[in-house]
Formats: C-alpha cells, structure tokens, sequence
DNA sequence: TTACACCTTATGTCTATATCTTTCAGGATC
DNA sequence: GATCCTGAAAGATATAGACATAAGGTGTAA
C-alpha cells in the first residue's frame, strides 16, 4: 500500500510538536496536501478529521484548516464497574446490600431526577468490599415508574449497578466529582474518621428521555481517579 | 445525498437500545448491511467504526461484528485552563503568583517525576480568583533541566500554566482526582476551614519522554467536575 | 492427537471521482 | 452605510472498486 492515513497523521502531528507548523497558522488544503504525500484526498481527510477530533487542529469550511493556538486537551476515562475496578486491582471482591426499601421520592430527589409528583422510588444502600476492608459505598434510587420490574428483583446477592447493566444497557449519564466530608453514617460504613475528606462520584443516568437513576458512590480514604492523554 | 453514515450509525444504535440487537449477539457484515441499507460499504463502514469507538459494538476481522455484552462507557473530558474554566462561569478572573523559588528537587519529588539527583525545579506557588474569591490554588514545580528558560520567565502576569501551553504545547499528560483535607496554608488560600474536604487534580506532563512539570491544583470548597456520556 | 500450512472471510484502508453543505467575500440594492 | 443575494472555496460525505491484513477453520502431516 502506499501512503497510509496513520502515516500523514504522524507526519503532521510531528511538525507540529517541533514548531515546523506554528500554532495559530493555515495549513494547506486537503487537495494541496494530497498531491503533497502522492496520497487521495479521502486519506488526508482522515488524517485531519482525527486531529481535529483530538483538538489539534481546527476545521472550518471555506475558512481552512489550521493548528490550535490552544489545543483542546481531553481525556478519555472508563466508568469501571466497581466489581471489575476491584478484580483489576487485584483483591477479592464482595458485595453487601445494607438497606432496599421503596418509597415516594423525597422532594430533594424528585427536583434531581425530574420526576412526577407521585412517581416512587427504590432506595438502595450498598457496600463493596476489596480483600474484605470497604471500598466504596453506594446510594441509589432507582425510578419505579421507569423501571417497574427493580421492585421485584432480589438484590441481595446481585448489586443494582450489575442489575441496571444487564437490564438497560446503552443508556445516557451525567456525572460528576468532587470531594465530601465523612459523616457519621458514611464513616461508620467506609471505617474512617467522620469529616476525612472522601472522593464522591454522582450519577444520573436516562434511557430514552427517562429518568432511570441516580446514585451517590462514596470512596475509602485516599481513592484517586488516574488518566492519560 | 442517499443514506447517510450518521442515519446508518443512529438506526443501528436504536435497534440496540430497543432491544431488537441484544448484547452478545452477531451483526450481518458490512456488504449485507450495504445493500439492506442502500448504501455503500464505506458508509456502513464508518458507521460501524464509530459505534466500535463509542464501545457500543466490538469489531474483529473474520469473526465479525457483535453488540457488546458490557458496553464500554467512557467519558471525553475536557481539560480546561482554569482561567478559561472562570470566565466560562461568567465570572472575572485573576490571577496572582505567591512565591517562585528555584531549588534543587526535593526526594519526594525527584522519585515521582523521575529527576537526575543533580536536577534543579522551579518551584512556583499561585492563586487563581473568580471574582475576588479564591477560586483555585496552584502548587508547580517545572524541571529545569528540561526547561531551563522557565528560569529567566518572569511569572507575577502571566501564570504558569499558559506559559507553559504557548512554550511547550502537545505534551502528555497523566491527571489523578481525589479528596484531600485541607490543610493549614491551603485553608488560609482558600478561606476555608482547617480540614475541610477540597477537591484536588494532579497532573504531570511529559514531552517526548521527559518530564516537564508536575502540579497539585486545589480547588475551593464545593467544586464539582462534570461530564456527560 | 497435535502442529502447521493454507484457504477463506470480514474488517481495514486506499483511490478516484462526484456531490453536498457551510460559510466567506464581493457586489447589488435599498 | 446597511442589508440581501450570489458565487466560490474548502471541508464533509457518498460511491464503486481494489487490495491489505488479521484471524477463524480445515486439512494434512508428524
């Protein structure tokens, strides 16, 4: 084969880590850089739509094309399961359902999940274990209108995460971190001190428009969150 | 224009999310999908590709194309300069260097950027304000070896960190979230309170293999990373 | 039975060409 | 001078056809 996409991605994202192509400057069209490499357009064009997707460079119609002044930086993060996040690590995991009782949604919840006035909800607490000490604590609410079917399941022994993946995969999510004090109950679960500071995921998760669930996952002390890019 | 690889793309997905594709299941190849669509391969073709990058559906050569039993979530986060990050708040920023100390590496630090023992950093201290309030507080140290002209920079205008991105743009990086309890200097920062949970982000960033900078930011009470999937 | 070579198949990628869409720029009109 | 129209430029995408590559499956030989 000739010239690859991979190879004119390569060659472009170079020159520019070395200041051959400044940022803020035009480059040449996609016509122009494929008579350049002796490649077809299409192969340029995937070469500059996956730096454009990686926020190297910017695209505009008519306009051109040309190099970032300041190049988007993002990164692409998993959202383990806890149950794998635990096995990856190495320990032994295991699950515990502390509390499952449905109930109206408290006025709180109901402005979060934009629910009805009489919609209910499942209310699940949870622990997760790694070699036996506590990982992570979870609290969520599942909606009963959306999800009917949670009310009979048994969660004793599978947890709601596993549960919602096997029953509604595929859907759309908020989340968000950020740090919380321990209080007296979350402290007691995790094993630390009330007021360590603790590492909080939230997530709102929706099918179709709906309002599936939203849960709270306190971490053991010291959890980090690592990424590349 | 027909078919285009975005209805392909959408149509596939719904027929997932409904249920009527069910996880672990095999997909027809791509010249069926061509010609029950109307379109050419190609067009089915980047279509798959992107639900195989969206960790919807899991491509192999000769084995073929089946939906995922566990979809890969994951999410694109934007990694943003915080000056950027306050004035897309709609508030004023500002920016003000504490101290900037040349110094030989401490241990602690030598280990986790991997530093010759002769290597010499820059250490530098910063707030960033959201109007008038401590919004973030910076704490970086910058390899001199790698980069001996942050030495000769002059840091009370502009900070650290846009130096760095218009000097040495296109670097790697390696982020880590977590909790921790402020402590007696942050909380003067940050007028908070001794002990308080604040949200932290670590991140080192290397360019061509080596390491470049490493900082702590720590962010004011209540501060939340969000993202969607 | 196991190991290896070989064939087949599905995805991966390139070419060449064409059309579509967005958007900038210049000119006509009010 | 402001507003609207129109043409053209450049990226976005579709098509048909070809070849490349990886890997499952099968048959043969050890």
């Amino acid at each position: 084969m000739s010239v690859t996409y991979r190879e004119v991605k390569a060659d472009i994202l170079r020159q520019i880590t070395r200041g051959e192509l400044s940022p803020g400057s035009a480059m040449p069209n996609e016509v122009d850089l494929a008579a350049s490499y002796g490649c077809s357009r299409a192969t340029v064009n995937r070469a500059m739509r996956e730096l454009a997707e990686d926020g190297i460079i910017e695209r505009r119609r008519k306009a051109g094309t040309r190099v970032r002044r300041n190049p988007i930086r993002h990164v692409r993060m998993n959202i383990p399961i806890v149950g794998q996040e635990i096995e990856d690590l190495g320990a032994a995991y295991r699950y515990a359902l502390v509390q499952c009782k449905a109930e109206p949604a408290p006025n709180w919840l109901r402005a979060r999940m934009a629910l009805k006035h009489d919609d209910r909800v499942l209310h699940l607490t949870c622990m997760h274990y790694a070699d036996g000490a506590p990982y992570q604590h979870e609290d969520r609410w599942i909606n009963l209108s959306a999800l009917p079917e949670a009310e009979q399941t048994d969660f004793t022994n599978v947890g709601p995460n596993e549960w919602l993946v096997s029953t509604v995969p595929f859907t759309d999510a908020q989340i968000s971190f950020h740090a919380v004090a321990a209080n007296a109950a979350i402290s007691d679960y995790l094993e630390c001190t009330e007021g360590d500071a603790l590492f909080q995921t939230e997530r709102m998760t929706w099918l179709e428009g709906r309002t599936i669930t939203f849960v709270q996952l306190t971490y053991r002390r010291g959890h980090r969150v690592t990424m590349q890019y």
